[in-house]
RNA sequence: UGGGGCGUAGCCAAGUGGUAAGGCAAGGGACUUUGACUCCCUCAUCCGCUGGUUCGAGUCCAGCCGUCCCAG
């Protein structure tokens, strides 16, 4: 018998040619897809695929632990004010938490996903270490940058080392039906993109309107529920003014969003929480890296000063537009995830 | 009801006789396995109303309406 990969099917292209890739390589691989709300899982896709490479497919109702690791903190981070990351919570505590155990369950060895991001051994650390994928336009290793040691240990990206463009047509080349399917967009689970009305069903409260402010302390409108709004935001504020307005601040105790110009929103330093450490051992005294604080952000070079108390401090060489609380920062040495953590605050 | 200013799209605003700039907002699209940002496209057959002058008026004239300021 080789080595047992189970892999979590989609339906889309990555994860079709994922395994296919990892069947060429000789594993014995079996695909799995989750259902994880609601909403009607399309299986046929990944089903299609999987009986095309002759690899067992099965579905699996996530469903309890999706709600109670990914969508209540979800709920629980924009009602305090946050604005967080889904897909950065789910890798780490449903891909790589329930669906890891599952895989263990089922005897598989590890458990593969159609990311595009690398997973290196790090020598001098002695550590496991997610590197960014070679397809630098398409790098996920932000997402992916919470696993822990022993997660990374049984991980594997095959897409790590290949461009989009190959994906796709590798997927053409093996006749996937898939092979010219959309990439997918947006939360997961709210596919409409509209999040705030997701809460409101979610909890079944609603959002109070509240005065938008300027930066005096003026009221330039009314918002539609604080929920709504995350800094940097400009589209839906309904405010007119001689330049374009962002959303600057807000504070959810007095229901008040703040507005006022771009330049208002760069600022150099943020405190974060809830590190979990890749190439490096947790540290204990300052050091230079490069931290990026949302998917799609171009990371840049800041001193890092770990706290006694597992905190970490991190202030950018040049301010940066709308760092915000519930987003990931994550770490990097070159192509290396050092860590990742929780911004927690903006100082 | 004495004097002066102003009235152009949802907001701000250019335009002083030749056939309605621009910004903001809004709507749509692109980008994107988070929220955002960004980018692209669209958005006044019409310039408070009614007449008049003119080949031609948002632009000139008259009256009316509205609004703001000063003076009462």
């Amino acid at each position: 018998m080789g080595t047992k990969v189970m892999i979590a099917m989609s339906g889309g292209v990555d994860s079709s040619v994922t395994a296919w890739l990892l069947l060429r390589q000789g594993y014995e691989c079996v695909g799995v897809t989750m259902r994880l709300h609601d909403a009607a899982p399309d299986t046929r896709d990944a089903e299609a695929v999987a009986r095309r490479l002759g690899i067992a497919h099965t579905v699996l109702d996530l469903r309890a632990e999706f709600a109670e690791q990914v969508i209540a903190p979800f709920v629980r981070s924009y009602e305090r004010g946050d604005t967080p990351n889904p897909c950065v919570t789910c890798n780490r505590f449903l891909k790589f938490g329930a669906l890891l155990d599952v895989a263990r369950d089922m005897g598989a060895d590890y458990l593969a996903t159609g990311h595009y991001a690398r997973i290196c051994w790090t020598p001098s650390a002695s550590r496991w270490a997610v590197r960014k994928g070679l397809d630098a336009s398409r790098d996920q290793s932000y997402v992916l940058a919470a696993l822990t040691q022993n997660q990374l240990r049984r991980a594997l990206f095959p897409l790590g080392r290949l461009t989009k463009h190959e994906t796709r047509r590798i997927a053409q080349e093996q006749g996937f039906l898939n092979a010219r399917k959309r990439d997918s967009q947006d939360i997961c689970f709210i596919p409409n993109g509209d999040y705030a009305a997701f809460l409101e069903r979610h909890t079944g409260k609603t959002y109070p309107p509240g005065d938008i402010l300027d930066r005096d302390g003026r009221v330039l409108g009314t918002h539609r529920g604080a929920v709504r709004y995350t800094l940097g935001q400009r589209k839906g504020l309904g405010v007119s003014a001689p330049e374009p307005l962002y959303v600057c601040g807000k504070s959810m105790p007095d229901n008040t969003v703040t507005l006022g110009p771009d330049a208002d929103l760069f600022r150099r330093e943020l405190l974060s929480d809830n590190w979990v450490w890749g190439a490096i051992a947790p540290p204990e005294t300052p050091f230079r890296a490069y931290a990026k604080v949302r998917y799609r952000h171009a990371e840049a070079p800041a001193d890092v000063e770990p706290l006694p108390d597992g905190s970490v401090k991190i202030r950018f060489d040049t301010p940066q537009r709308a760092i915000t609380a519930g987003q990931a920062v994550v770490l990097y040495e070159r192509d290396a995830v050092l860590g990742g953590g929780t911004i927690v605050d903006v100082i």
